[in-house]
DNA sequence: ACCACGCCATCACAATTTCCGAAGACGCGA
DNA sequence: TCGCGTCTTCGGAAATTGTGATGGCGTGGT
């Protein structure tokens, strides 16, 4: 028994003529009788009696009709439930997170995505660029902001900007501080950042320019944590630029330091998934910048 | 969307393997993954998540599930009921009577349907030979009971028993008959049956075999209505023997009158409707006769 | 690092089902 | 009695569905 079966069988019950019920359906009038006749069989029934005026529903047809309706509700209720949830994104998006909120304008993003997806729920986990990269290759996020190039080819990235670098000096340090030369300053204590983060590449950079090592005081992954050291004075540390505006514990130091960007990256492979589309409609939109076209060509 | 597409997509679900569910339904596994597939494009939503490890349900396809085991449990209700209703004859039957109820011992057939068919509703209609007949053919009543020979071609017939006629009278009367000469006793007043009913036959021969014609009086084409005639005094008429005995008002005349048949009458081209056989089929265990063969070879 | 395994998707072709148009059977009404 | 409208049946065509083999892909064991 199929469906076909009970939408023939409803419809030859409320025309009561296979004819009409066949034009009803846009087929023949025996492919009608077939579907009756099929149904009959198959249910051990009589659900018509053959008259000359056409088809008369017999007290047992009478009975079954309103349940054959019901499934055809409850079939309908299917249909009619997948069409809601048609561009519906439910489920949640997990988005690792590798600086403070303002700064990656989460608000926003978050906004935008519950604006456009009421039933979905979004879980922004803070973490690193460290560990954000492994963390979207094994599927435990979708999605994560990370700092500096990303050599991956299975990443599809997304530049969202540039972001300066200075180096962020704990006030309790600055008798110690006599000059900016960077020699002068591999001396000081220093906070380090882990080597998986893309500060590291910078700070490495900076002291083989000037053939020198820092002394190593700490190392933090975490970049508030970085930041909550500098602050305690523990050390110097590359940090972003205007982490410590109007701070009173840590100030930047005037040099000059190259810039690393801000990216958006998930697995190339879900470039298509209607989760992944939306998550990145909503934050080009946020940070003003072109979606990426539909990248179905370069899905091979 | 058919059912089978519901099928799949519930036993898919569950065993969470488009290999499994194919063996649960005896099928191949390319079979199944076109289902799902057509299932998809039909609803407009991704159901499954294709892993490595089989198939697992998105929230979409999670929150549609409940709703297609629901329309499985529609359809399938459908088809219980209809199993239970199988071999069940629902409605009702209309059985015309000619005389009464308990000579066609009703009780017993009304007793052996209701046992068997108590959904049957069974209608149990006054009239006389005259009167059924025509309301058989013209379908007022399925079945009925008759009297006298029926020469239709498209009248089943089951002969029930022969049926024996006396003359009646009435007590009042007793003093005008002197004898019972045929000839003597048309002279006294007679109620008459209708002339289709068997009985007028009976008395048609009796007074044509003695060359007299009876006195008319009153006509009655309902049995009980002629034999309350008679009781009341009206006239003598013929009656079956025995529904005088211990009357106080009418008695029977020791006259010797052929006898006519009881049967059970329904149209021809219903011998093989279940409500047909299944009231044949009581009827012939009520009166301890064989019931008709399946009769299909005589359809044509 | 490699290979074997299990999973699903796809393909071409076969089997089945479904569908259609025509013809037949039947009862009704003119 | 004939015409009309009904449903049923029939053969062949069309569409759908099912099958077995093949390939891609990721995983886990060696």
């Amino acid at each position: 028994m199929e469906l076909y079966h009970l939408r023939t069988f409803v419809a030859v019950a409320e025309e009561k003529h296979l004819t009409r019920a066949a034009e009803r359906l846009f087929t023949s009038q025996p492919a009608i009788s077939a579907h009756i006749k099929a149904l009959e069989e198959t249910l051990g029934v009589t659900l018509f009696d053959r008259t000359p005026k056409g088809m008369r529903l017999t007290p047992v047809g009478e009975e079954l009709l309103p349940r054959a309706r019901q499934a055809l509700a409850a079939a309908s209720a299917v249909m009619q439930h997948a069409k809601g949830l048609q561009d519906e994104l439910i489920g949640s998006v997990r988005i690792g997170l590798n600086t403070d909120a303002r700064f990656l304008r989460l608000t926003a993003l978050q906004a935008g995505l519950a604006e456009h997806y009421p039933r979905l729920e979004v879980a922004m986990l803070t973490g690193s660029t460290g560990t954000n990269l492994p963390a979207v290759r094994v599927g435990k996020l979708d999605a994560a902001f990370v700092t500096g190039e990303i050599d991956d080819p299975s990443m599809s990235v997304c530049f969202l900007c540039d972001e300066p670098l200075v180096i962020g000096a704990p006030v309790s340090l600055r008798d110690q501080i006599i000059s900016t030369d960077v020699a002068d300053l591999a001396r000081l204590p220093w906070v380090y950042t882990s080597p998986d983060c893309s500060h590291f590449a910078a700070m490495r950079a900076l002291f083989d320019a000037h053939c020198c090592e820092p002394t190593r005081t700490l190392i933090a992954n975490q970049e508030d944590a970085l930041v909550e050291m500098i602050r305690a004075g523990v050390g110097l540390g590359i940090v972003r630029a205007g982490v410590f505006s109007n701070d009173d514990h840590a100030y930047e130091l005037p040099v000059a330091l190259p810039s690393v960007p801000l990216q958006f990256v998930y697995l190339r492979k879900r470039e298509n998934d209607p989760l992944i589309r939306a998550v990145m409609h909503q934050l080009c939109a946020v940070w003003g910048i072109a979606p990426p076209a539909d990248a179905a060509r370069e899905a091979g």
